[in-house]
DNA sequence: TATGAATGAGGATTCATTCAT
DNA sequence: TATGAATGAATCCTCATTCAT
């Protein structure tokens, strides 16, 4: 009957666990990759108890792909809702595009997961499968209808290899992020600077996207 | 009564043992990552012992470390004497490199490297150090002097932040040695093409690096 | 139906593992020695696990200094109550510690620990300087003070070099318990007689101590 | 039939290496212990490959009783001898004993094997059987025949348990013996000093052996 | 739900011993 | 005789997973 004892003062709700949880592994998985990670040291980082770990999710491969998931996904989905609805030129589409990826994803923790996949792919087939699947063929989607609006408006050529094209212009995006996982520590002078690394992508991709605007009227451009 | 069927329990070939357990690691890690590559199935795979592997590195991280040095330092040294040497126009050296790349690394076990080191910067800070001085920084410079030769020449734009372009040119270099290694074997249809892709990537490049060659009516441009 | 058949996998005993653990190390120790004990035995003995001894303990030498340090501390600790308020007279102090020393290590298992210590001095030099300055040390300066002691009484020489025959009278304690872990085994008749060995020992100490009682002709000696 | 250069310059004979190897394995295994010396390490130091060991030794444990019995043999022979011809007082033939176990034992590397064969007379049983009958008993036998002397000549007292005076009182030599190979290091200050230690050890010894030297006639002494 | 003690399979590493040369 | 490369059994230690509480 005298229940107020029973209640400890900031009881964490419920619901609130998991989440702790698969933030404290994000970091972790991060840092170390997965397999150096511990799930005492998860658990630990989490404030729950090792056993608590496996109340929520199945065994480490299942934590590693809620991390993923629980991630990537939001992110993903908000940058397909603005190609969606974008007001502006594909140019700064583009551009929006690229500087939003940094915010979300390249200057934050969540950099690392692409690392994480990529060397994990090999050990959990079906996690990669996952990861092509839900990331990277909806992102190569998203990039190219982005890029599509550009050729139908006429500001962007339209002899490309739109398949490849994506793989090639999504690359240094991912290979930014993972830079920031891997080499960045290593660099002591000359530090890739992520806004010009970003000007430098921008221009490179513009650059060759653009119709090329020259005045001359009759004469063949190269071959 | 005669000798053939003697089978010595191991026959003692010092000179060729490293490097038959460097390649049968290199397999190895490709296929599963540093830790979950058994030391076991590498001295299986090599046709020694354990033990033997134990004659020539000191450690796991040892004959990772070896596999590394032995795989990639050759391939740099053939790509530098190249820029040094090379006879053609600029444009020609960058797809001769390009191609090179392709058929020297991304089309061969090594390609698999890349991934490895990524994955394993954080665990092992000196081979990361080792990587990034020995390959990624030397593999930089070579490319910034390709590119210095066509601005020099006249035939590429001078306005480039070169520090970081090159980062974002190597790219897409790099992502295709990885993808061959983790999600290549997720892609059903629309598989990517390393040829299409690389041509991609030098159009992109290419395109985005020539000088806009406006206003000029009836003078030749590049042969 | 009834439940007395369940034999639960294990049972929690957080508090009772240490010391069967440091318990079946000592068996194990004094009977092998360090390097030729396997923790698997260890944990056998104990009616453990092989990983439960990580949970107590941080490794062979960790569990090695445990075993050394709970079982001979408390010993010592004794003997130095016993010669702060010993009420008799310093030979009969000297004859209790000795008894004292044979049934409390002589004839115990723990007296096996000072061959494990000389036996692993040279390879454990910390365990070594414990065993120096919490075991020997502290063991001279309580002989010391049961000395002096008859030194004060006028019953034993003064003309003695204290700080080597502290040394000197140790040593046949010392090697009565190596010697039952050693080569007491190998004797087939003549048996050394722990007790008839003790009366040898005490008689030579007494007889060498006692100032030599000359010259008086009719006066009581001792009681 | 040009032999000349067939001759290394210092040939070493044949023989010669046996006693190296043995050489080489005392001072390995006197500083680490058996288990603890490798044979790598012992064929080094001999200046001899690993597969030479096996030409002049069975195993480890075969070199290890070689190590034992080459040099413990010799000196005990010596001191045999010297109990046999002694032509001094029983007194002096202890001092000179005790001064010779010094010489030839105590201060030398030889003294380390006491240590040795007691930490692992419980591996080696007929290791500890063969050191029991050849060393230890032999020692006590002709420690005891110098102590008949003294009793016959009527300088020492005959009321002695000899059987187990014996044990007793060589247990400060061998104890010197260990304890340069085990505490010595640990000393600080107030370091033992051999001498000294044999000096209280012969005070203590020759005290308790000599007869009291009363003048009185009619007394009844001690109990 | 939550805990954390206990488990035990798994893998890196060592080193005495063998044997082709 | 002498070598030293090769062997592989042995053992310490780790850590994901289980389960009594």
């Amino acid at each position: 009957m005298n229940a107020p004892e029973k209640k400890p003062r900031w009881a964490r709700r419920k619901d609130a666990r998991p989440e702790e949880i698969v933030a404290a592994a994000l970091d972790l998985f991060v840092e170390r990759g997965f397999a150096a990670t511990r799930l005492d040291d998860v658990a630990a980082r989490a404030g729950v108890s090792k056993g608590t770990l496996y109340l929520y999710f199945e065994n480490k491969e299942d934590l590693f792909k809620a991390v993923v998931r629980r991630n990537l996904v939001p992110v993903l989905q908000h940058a397909e809702e603005l190609v969606e609805n974008f007001p502006g030129t594909p140019t700064e589409l583009l551009s929006t595009l690229v500087h939003g990826f940094w915010e979300r994803v390249g200057s934050t923790q969540i950099a690392g997961i692409p690392k994480l996949i990529i060397s994990e792919a090999g050990n959990f087939p079906d996690l990669a499968e996952f990861y092509y699947q839900e990331v990277i063929q909806r992102a190569m989607r998203m990039f190219r209808r982005a890029l599509q609006r550009g050729i139908d408006a006429g500001e962007f050529r339209d002899a490309l290899d739109l398949d490849h094209l994506m793989h090639v212009a999504m690359a240094p995006l991912v290979m930014l992020a993972i830079w920031r996982h891997s080499f960045a520590c290593c660099e002591r002078e000359h530090k890739l600077q992520p806004e010009r690394y970003l000007d430098a992508y921008l221009d490179m991709l513009l650059n060759s996207l653009r119709k090329p605007q020259v005045k001359e009227k009759k004469h063949a451009r190269k071959h």
